[in-house]
DNA sequence: CGGCTTCGATTAACCGCTTAACGCAGACGG
DNA sequence: CCGTCTGCGTTAAGCGGTTAATCGAAGCCG
């Protein structure tokens, strides 16, 4: 049905540019990568000749000789029904993109089924030289991947608390932290029973948020209503969220770990006829378009997902560059406080 | 602060695995290629001795001596705003990735700001001999990418409509269809004033949907509501709603072109005192966790997301493989009604 | 003015793999 | 018994770059 123009006659290379030019290709080599060795005259000759026969550098034969690859892999381990669901990694990926194209640096991405098939995939592109480093991400407490790319020799940079990186260089911010911040300002907002809706168990962020929330709640005299955890689906928070309510000791504050589980739990409280935030009160982890299009708009933990990308993209092309780098702790997320918070009713 | 093993000792090559067999490269290559002219003997021995030095192909090499690259590219332009508000490209790559993977074939992804950078971005990589093949979304009137990718000769498959595809690989779906089926269910419900919030002007699919949605109306007599166009954001979609709501003869039923414009009108209706589905029927394009976690749930388009990324990732295997190939026609999106719609109260 | 460095450029070798061309058995056929 | 396949291998020659080693011609210095 349809096709297209011819194969493209023979692309140009260093060789053709230094017939034309009178030079050798070590001197076209040199000129067009900027190196000294080139008198300036040359240089412009072989640019002006390059420019002209609409030369482009072939990555492979510059990889095989040992150069870079100039691009890093991100393996992204998401079952089916998760994908989609989180704004946060369109956010990520975009910061991520944003440093390494304007280093000329490619993202090389695979979603795949679980982390094993993960580890597979900076196998390969390593094994095969498709990438100079990596980025991981959704890390988990003794995350076999960790000693797996440390023995590979993988420059790597985790997007997660140095406490399960083991050496590899880690990107995270303060979420204890912002855990902190948000109970004290819901204490002293009054509640006195603040539930959890928490991610997905044995994610070390998950766990750091549910050790934050119990001393901060233990700190402040609160009742530590049971964290219930969820694999960040809508379904799993409205099912959490009807758990909680029907407690005994029924929560008037609930923190979520995402847009999405806050945004199904908001539904639920209003259908068991609660009114947000007079009978409960609602903090999503992640700002997003989803919590503030929702009616009350949600007050949520806001982090600059964009700019956290972009860091793990810098950390990682120092990574790459030097050899060796220092991790990079983001601010803390900020609570940002919206309608549905208030005092409690009672 | 954190730092990797040492650079890993050099990695394994055929030459090493020849030698080890005491075989010629050339054996090996064959061997491991599947290639005939090795005996069964020394192909198994090769492929145990591969196996245990851990030899992965180094795909630079083999590129370089005019294989394939084994990637496809795809630019995403998205300015910063909206991206990660639609849940469709996570799932589109999720569903192009599975196909890619079983083929070993990686996707290259970047997130560029705007066409003009997308195309760069795919020069970039058909020079480099990074991909064999493209595949291009967001397809808008009169695209300036259309012509340029035909006069690369890059392999490209166009996710939209074959009108405006040129002489590139078109997949796309009937959306014409699945208007014509939205506003026929609605006017049997007994709606006779339908509007419609509408994504970017200018994009290939919404002038079609524009067209389908007016030659429906027109059809059964129904009172033409103006269509507002958006960007695709919960602000813009709750702006667009609003402006319907308080136009003289307000509808009774809103078509909204994506999932967050959709929850965002229902906020809005929702705000200014009206009942959803009795004051006003809802039905979003795209299903997606979002749509069904809010009260009521969404009646919505459904596609499959996933198999629509998918088989283009087919038909752009096909077509790099082959030289040529067809079209591919995706089924039309299904309606799932849920609690938004309903026979308009009056 | 001889020896030393600097600059601009060159040649040689190689990265790891593929493809082309050829070699040498043994099997087969007339 | 010779000619010709056929199966299993080999060697040679790149693919398009890069890096290392080398080299002549200035330029500089004491």
């Amino acid at each position: 049905m349809s096709q297209q123009k011819s194969p493209a006659a023979r692309r140009p290379t260093i060789t053709d540019i230094a017939k034309i030019v009178g030079v050798s290709k070590v001197s076209v080599s040199n000129a067009l990568n900027g190196r000294s060795g080139v008198s300036e005259a040359t240089r412009a000759r072989i640019e002006a000749v390059a420019e002209e026969i609409g030369f482009v550098r072939n990555s492979a034969a510059r990889a095989l000789s040992g150069a870079r690859a100039a691009a890093v892999g991100l393996a992204l381990a998401r079952p089916a029904r998760m994908l989609g669901t989180e704004p946060f990694f369109m956010e990520l990926i975009g910061g991520i993109e944003n440093v390494l194209s304007d280093a000329s640096y490619s993202l090389a991405l695979q979603v795949v089924a679980d982390h094993e098939r993960g580890l597979e995939a900076y196998r390969r592109w390593w094994g095969e030289r498709h990438i100079d480093g990596a980025i991981m991400v959704d890390l988990r407490e003794n995350d076999a991947r960790v000693p797996a790319l440390e023995a590979l020799g993988l420059p790597t940079v985790v997007i997660g608390h140095p406490s399960g990186s083991g050496s590899l260089t880690p990107v995270w911010s303060d979420d204890a932290a912002a855990v902190r911040e948000t109970v004290e300002y819901l204490a002293a907002l009054g509640h006195r029973r603040v539930g959890r809706v928490a991610g997905l168990e044995g994610l070390v962020h998950t766990s750091i948020r549910d050790r934050a929330f119990a001393a901060a709640c233990t700190a402040l005299g609160l009742d530590a209503a049971p964290t219930a955890h969820t694999d960040y689906t809508g379904e799993a928070g409205a099912r959490a969220t009807r758990r909680l309510l029907l407690s005994p000791a029924r929560p008037t504050a609930i923190l979520y770990d995402n847009d999405i589980t806050a945004v199904a739990g908001l539904s639920v409280a209003q259908e068991m006829g609660l009114q947000v935030p007079r009978d409960l009160s609602i903090v999503a982890w992640d700002d997003s378009p989803l919590v503030q299009v929702v009616r009350p708009p949600l007050t949520a933990l806001t982090r600059d997902i964009h700019a956290y990308g972009a860091n793990a993209a810098r950390t990682l092309l120092a990574l790459i560059a030097r050899g060796r780098g220092d991790g990079f702790e983001d601010r803390a997320p900020r609570l940002t406080p919206r309608g549905s918070t208030a005092p409690p009713s009672a």
